[in-house]
DNA sequence: GGCTTTACACCTAGGTGCGAACTT
DNA sequence: AAGTTCGCACCTAGGTGTAAAGCC
């Protein structure tokens, strides 16, 4: 994922349903963004693959992205998808707009956080997300990704450019099409758009329902990853 | 105040400043537009004036703005300048998309509901603001305006083009821009930016600190109302 | 005739990857 | 050499009044 000084989007956004929740308790929904290891990694260009290239730098500032529709009742969440596309991440480790703060060049996994309402006193952007009663939460294997400050490989680059609206100026309108069809295909997690995932029982939460939590849209290994690498082009 | 199908914004766009509010309390701002007289009027191009031209049309549809930081603590809503700007008024009374709804030709007036949280289970876009212990309602003179479909004076088309960014591919650069500032400052309330009226007491609320509601950038009889036939251009 | 609707050119605001320049 | 920064052209998304057409 590309981050940059002033801040940049995540694309895809994550995206995520949540059933299972009390429908007239009131909830804030949150994200947070932490290391899968203790490594720094660097593109090997003629393997085409991500490698180990030391161990991490040092912390960043925890930052906490609070959805802008919290707080809201367990109805008004699992009526809608809950899209974090308004997220934004950034190396720059003074930022003052609170973007999510990350190192480039390391792997990272976005947590989604459902918070109960009475539990959220301590919720803050700046701070880490509390733990505890009336906390719970989320993550996907699915989407682990690598940070970068310009892509390292080509492939990503072009899956970017086609599914990115914002960066149409860039497609080669009609030419080279198929090549990047097959490698949204080579993805078998691309399709169906819907997932679900088991929602685990929040503490202090009636336990009758089911719990789901769905992503849609899918937010794969989608960034520099090796196993984006395919025979195509 | 231009109205449409599809919704159109105010503008100016009312903007507001509260102060003598609990910082620790929980608040709705919301905004309605109620109607100034039971009347319905016509322009009249020779004599530059709104003259009555019959009584007001039926009633339609209550629609209430409710600020999208709502809910909020005394505290956050006191330390910013409160904008209405995404507001949207419409004439088509089977709206479905929340926004305001009036008649063209009508004098309507804004009015900002401030609402304690605890007081606010009755509040709803599409119901009446209810009224009682805990609510207060403010409204300015000035911000008195008529609604139209399509603008009946060029004073005022040049003043909107003039002020509003989104309106720059209208204006006459250089050209008429003393006419313009005249007009302008012939506005006695345009200057100062930010004005400072009472506000009086909510009740359940503390009584003891002053208790103002400071409307910044004007929105004043801006539309089409007589008084902004000045002698200019 | 008076008012409303519609498509439109022209803006603001801001999200893209690019490629040259810069840093280490 | 490898990674980062910056200005940029090119988009999306949506807010303006206009002028012609439509409505009653």
């Amino acid at each position: 994922m590309i981050i940059t000084k002033a801040g940049r989007r995540m694309f895809p956004a994550m995206r995520v349903k949540i059933s299972g929740l009390d429908p007239h308790q009131q909830y804030y929904i949150a994200m947070d963004i932490v290391p899968v290891d203790n490594k720094r990694y660097r593109y090997v260009y003629h393997s085409s693959k991500w490698m180990v290239a030391g161990n991490a730098d040092s912390p960043v500032p925890p930052r906490v992205y609070i959805h802008p529709d919290s707080p809201a009742s367990g109805e008004t969440w699992m009526r809608q998808v809950i899209s974090f596309d308004k997220l934004k991440l950034t190396n720059n480790e003074l930022d003052d707009q609170g973007h999510i703060i990350l190192h480039s060049m390391h792997k990272y996994q976005p947590r989604v956080h459902v918070i109960r309402k009475d539990c959220g006193d301590d919720l803050s952007p700046i701070k880490p997300v509390p733990s505890g009663e009336g906390v719970k939460a989320f993550s996907f294997p699915e989407t682990v990704f690598t940070t970068v400050t310009a892509y390292q490989n080509q492939q990503i680059t072009r899956l970017k450019i086609d599914r990115n609206p914002f960066a149409k100026g860039f497609r080669d309108s009609g030419r080279n099409r198929m090549g990047l069809e097959a490698l949204v295909e080579s993805y078998a997690f691309w399709r169906p758009s819907l997932r679900t995932l088991t929602f685990e029982d929040i503490p202090g939460i009636p336990k009758q329902e089911c719990r789901d939590l769905k992503t849609d849209y899918i937010f794969p290994k989608l960034d520099n990853l090796v196993c984006r690498q395919t025979k195509l082009s």
